[in-house]
DNA sequence: ACTTTTGTCAACCAAATGGTTAAACTGTTT
DNA sequence: AAACAGTTTAACCATTTGGTTGACAAAAGT
């Protein structure tokens, strides 16, 4: 009988500081808490990551990491415009859904401290990404086929679409008088037709 | 010759306390520098509220009744609906930039703890302003003026495009390889351009 | 079998932090 | 000018918190 090693200590406290992390962010949260819920002694926490700045650092980077190749592959297919939107409202709403607290943590952690993301990830393409999308939303307002629009702002619009509502879910269940369950159906219906509303704003 | 005492103390307090947990939350905030940035002794702010709770109950409700109101008083108009929009995007946008961090403070502390709007605000009209809301949107898509579109789901849709990219600055401001000025021009033409973009998706 | 390395823990430590206290100061009343 | 109430301060306290240490067990070499 090999014994088997149920998981790697160091996974289970990336897993449970990644939780703990993520719902009281870098201030609120206690190494006490994260050793509990990974089931071990604090102590190990520093022999693993040596400090809460290093571990909270290993947080960040994984969100980050999660986070931005999402974004990425939707975009940069061959789709026409109107599909991709679909797409990316569909698969991101979707996503962030599953993952609640991960944009309201990279944007509150990423308020504290601007630098975060050049620690995080090796600055990826990224910008050559966004001049594609660009390129592709101009070449369509030449055509006629869209209403002519500055490119960056429908990103921002698109995207505001996807987040927000998930994030802000606390307070706008509350504007809306919205219980649980009729808010998560809320959200998603805006998986189809937040694409639909933005289609329509530019099409024409 | 009168002395004047240059300002209340407990308001000076309070306002010192406003910037402090706005920027680092509950959490983070730490009570030495709240009474540093007051110019005042730690013990000060025992005095006039008892504890860090009760002074953060008392920033917090402060945020609520200055924001509420704000959202309300445009939207209760007897306006056309477009006039709304136009009026609310390029009000409110306004307004969250000046106060950049209230949004994000009062989503982050809702999470922590979802019954500090009761306790912040005696419940006001609020829902049956959204019901008029309502009522209007349903009136223009029966007269074909409007596409036919769930008045909840427009509701969401103009509160994102608002709200977002101010709260979300450092995040998509790396996203747009944007600097702070050239960003902040973004914000401001999104003053008029998002209730363009509204209007142009629901007008028929 | 033995030594070395790696992993784990209970106990501990120093600094930070929210909160308290008792004395002192200030302006007003008597 | 004495008494008084409200205001302010320095020093202090108890608890929490990130981090350390030394003992000890479990593998891994040899």
């Amino acid at each position: 009988m090999t014994k088997v090693k149920e998981q790697n200590t160091e996974t289970v406290i990336l897993e449970a500081a990644k939780e703990v992390f993520q719902h009281k962010g870098m201030a609120g949260a206690r190494m006490q808490e994260i050793a509990d819920k990974a089931g071990i002694n604090k102590a190990m926490l520093h022999y693993y990551y040596r400090s809460k700045d290093k571990l909270f650092s290993a947080v960040f980077a994984s969100a980050i990491n999660l986070m931005a190749p999402k974004i990425m592959k939707i975009i940069n297919t061959e789709d026409h415009l109107f599909a991709k939107i679909e797409n990316f409202t569909y698969k991101y709403i979707d996503f962030i859904s599953k993952h609640s607290y991960m944009p309201l943590f990279i944007i509150n952690e990423l308020n504290r401290n601007p630098n975060l993301l050049k620690d995080a990830f090796a600055n990826k393409i990224e910008n050559n990404i966004e001049q594609k999308l660009v390129a592709q939303i101009d070449d369509l307002i030449a055509k006629g086929e869209i209403r002519s629009i500055n490119p960056e702002q429908l990103l921002l619009h698109i995207i505001s679409l996807s987040v927000f509502p998930v994030i802000g879910k606390p307070l706008l269940k509350n504007i809306l008088q919205k219980d649980d369950k009729s808010y998560k159906q809320l959200i998603k219906e805006r998986q189809t037709c937040v694409a639909e509303f933005v289609i329509n704003a530019i099409k024409l």
